[in-house]
DNA sequence: TAGTTTAGTTGGTACTAGCAACGTAAATGA
DNA sequence: TCATTTACGTTGCTAGTACCAACTAAACTA
């Protein structure tokens, strides 16, 4: 089941001034990378399984929760937020069209564009499958201590700074 | 386990400025949510470029990384450790073979079944995809206080376990 | 031994994803 | 103005992901 036994588990007594700190970075960042690993598998698959049961993919839930916090978006925008290929994003839009949760309407700046639009019921959706996602970390969050979850919070968004920084924050090729 | 464990934590007030700890709870939750979510899509295709430069796929990858960790396994418990479909690993495995990176061995124990084990070139190439992507992950850290680095360890497994526990710790039907 | 269960493969279907090649529309330039 | 270039989105192609269901073969069981 759990296969963490990798390595570092009696990191806890080290102390930082007998190593180099670039030892201690290396061996942070190995177990980052395992912890992390982990962390995305096991959400991966539970967003997966929760949202399957609203007959929409892990794409098309995020493709719609990208436009209902967005607002109407073009094609390409749309694209660029999901670090898609256009022509992934367009089938990505066509089943969500085709299930009636989003519309392509004129954009009125250019003809050939279409701007993307969640429909009134693709937002209800929406708020349905986020309320159950949320629901689920609330439970998650039940065993930490309010002090441990702010911490939480902030080390998540600082490591999504990071890589975020690192790995180019917009728009691909 | 109900809601509402660690209520009564100190005063609850009626005031927005000091919520019930329920209410604290739920909007952690929501604040969690978006924020796991970004940390996750970030490392999600920044790990799908770096290992596709490697003429693999991210599934292939986690079947590799599981078994260079875990050893030759059968089929069945290689589609457990992966949450997947007995089908879609076999096909996993299929391209891995091809590739040269597993190969498949006869189980002595039960000839309907095979063990499968990575190669040496794929244990390599696997070490070389694993110290790429830490690589990154050190580069991230690198903004890190070595405490911050210590905290966020802890708390990503912490969110592990609580997500394993919560979503099914082991196989699938 | 016959019937059932288990291990793995294969067929079928649908989605995901990128590249390349379109058609159309806008922008640019001579 | 008209031709060229550029941009927007769709469609064809290929490969990978993922499930269910049907299948073969081996192992278990009654």
């Amino acid at each position: 089941m759990s296969l963490h036994s990798d390595s570092t588990q009696k990191s806890d007594s080290d102390n930082s001034r007998d190593l180099p700190s670039g030892e201690n970075l290396d061996r942070d960042a190995r177990a980052l990378y395992d912890a992390l690993n982990q962390l995305i598998r096991v959400h991966q698959f539970r967003d997966r399984d929760r949202i399957c049961g609203y007959d929409l993919s892990v794409a098309q839930c995020y493709a719609l929760e990208t436009l209902v916090h967005q607002g109407p978006l073009r094609l390409q925008g749309l694209a660029s937020e999901m670090y898609l290929d256009k022509s992934t994003a367009s089938r990505v839009v066509d089943a969500l069209v085709r299930k009636g949760h989003v519309d392509r309407i004129a954009d009125p700046a250019d003809r050939r564009a279409a701007l993307i639009r969640p429909t009134v019921q693709g937002e209800a959706l929406y708020q349905t499958i986020r309320a159950d996602l949320i629901a689920e970390e609330r439970a998650m969050l039940e065993g930490l201590t309010p002090d441990m979850r702010r911490a939480a919070l902030t080390l998540i968004r600082q490591l999504t700074q990071a890589a975020h920084r690192r790995c180019g924050p917009g728009p691909r090729p």
